[in-house]
DNA sequence: GCTTACCTACCTATCGTCAGGTAGAATTAT
DNA sequence: ATAATTCTACCTGACGATAGGTAGGTAAGC
């Protein structure tokens, strides 16, 4: 086997579970299994749960900046990349009723080891980040910053509701509103 | 002791206990413990979890509707209401960083018994026909069922990145950020 | 020969649930 | 009025399942 392929197959593994049931709801005999080896395997490459929770995290964060990076550099219209970072969280939706991996781990808070917890805060972080710079390609675009931590908390609670729903059409009359309120551009 | 009694506390003490660690952080074991009877006994008036957990969404959906009909009783003025809404998300954070009970839940959905996902939709219908009659306390105001459930779903978001950064203060400026947009009133 | 990448086998802790018991209050029968 | 019965509100003590984690072994590759 490739040097770092079970390595991988035990994050992208992971990252499914965690979408769906939650960093609670992931277990390493499961999730052992899902990756075709032995549950105390994992720990060869995760010391703890802990661990794998962060490197999860950290993980998403990177490559959803990643495709982020990219929406940016192929368009200058505010409005195109908001529809497209709003339907990534979309197509999770479709993916099976899951969820974002920042957003379930924050409900999750009380129950995360603090290095899970500060990864989900830079998630969070990294999406404001973006989304305030898609924001100021507007020339007069104000309260950027604001604005900004706005957008993201509201679509991570349509993406909350809409779950909570089973219904994707939930979540796209919820951002359709956003758009119509001005909240969203 | 007073009829009913044993069974309030048990509901009362899992109730806080949901807020903070979610349905699947609620153990039988230690919320006997909080309410000093054993284990055991809790199934004397819940015969199981799931029955909890839909009693516990149900109770909390009834009381949190008693007091949005008596906001709405108060007052004829949509953004005083909504105001008086957000304010009840706000309270709850301030609580320890808890969420809502339909928040949290909605986020466990996938490990959630069937009657406990019930009342979690059922929570927020209510949540969204008491928005909804709130905005229609203007005249002019239209779109209002979807601009109602988008208000629900972007207060929900703004508690859960709040907690999230366990920092009131942070919804305070996402929700300001709601009222600039045009959003909430 | 040492490292890498697994494995078996086990540990301790906790989970929801249940069978069965008990003290006392309430109800019913005589 | 008293005795018999049943119900309420708990209890003890255990069940099988599952959790994260660990010690130590093995087989292959450099």
């Amino acid at each position: 086997m490739t040097a770092g392929d079970t390595r991988e197959k035990i994050m992208a593994a992971a990252r499914l579970t965690v979408q769906d049931r939650g960093y609670s709801g992931l277990s390493f005999r499961e999730l052992a299994k899902d990756v075709g080896i032995k549950s105390a395997s994992i720990h060869h490459y995760f010391p703890n749960k802990g661990n794998l929770g962060g490197a999860l995290a950290r993980r998403y964060t990177a490559d959803f900046e990643d495709y982020l990076e990219g929406v940016l550099a192929g368009s200058s219209d505010p409005a195109a990349c908001i529809r497209k970072y709003a339907d990534v969280f979309r197509t999770t939706l479709q993916n099976q009723n899951r969820m974002c991996l920042g957003g379930i781990m924050a409900a999750e808070h009380s129950e995360l080891p603090a290095e899970v917890r500060d990864e989900v805060v830079k998630f969070g972080e990294m999406n404001v980040r973006w989304l305030a710079k898609a924001l100021s390609l507007r020339k007069d675009a104000d309260a950027v910053p604001h604005r900004a931590l706005a957008i993201f908390a509201a679509i991570e609670g349509a993406q909350l509701v809409a779950r909570s729903r089973g219904d994707v059409s939930v979540y796209d009359a919820i951002v359709q509103a956003y758009r119509a309120s001005g909240l969203v551009p």
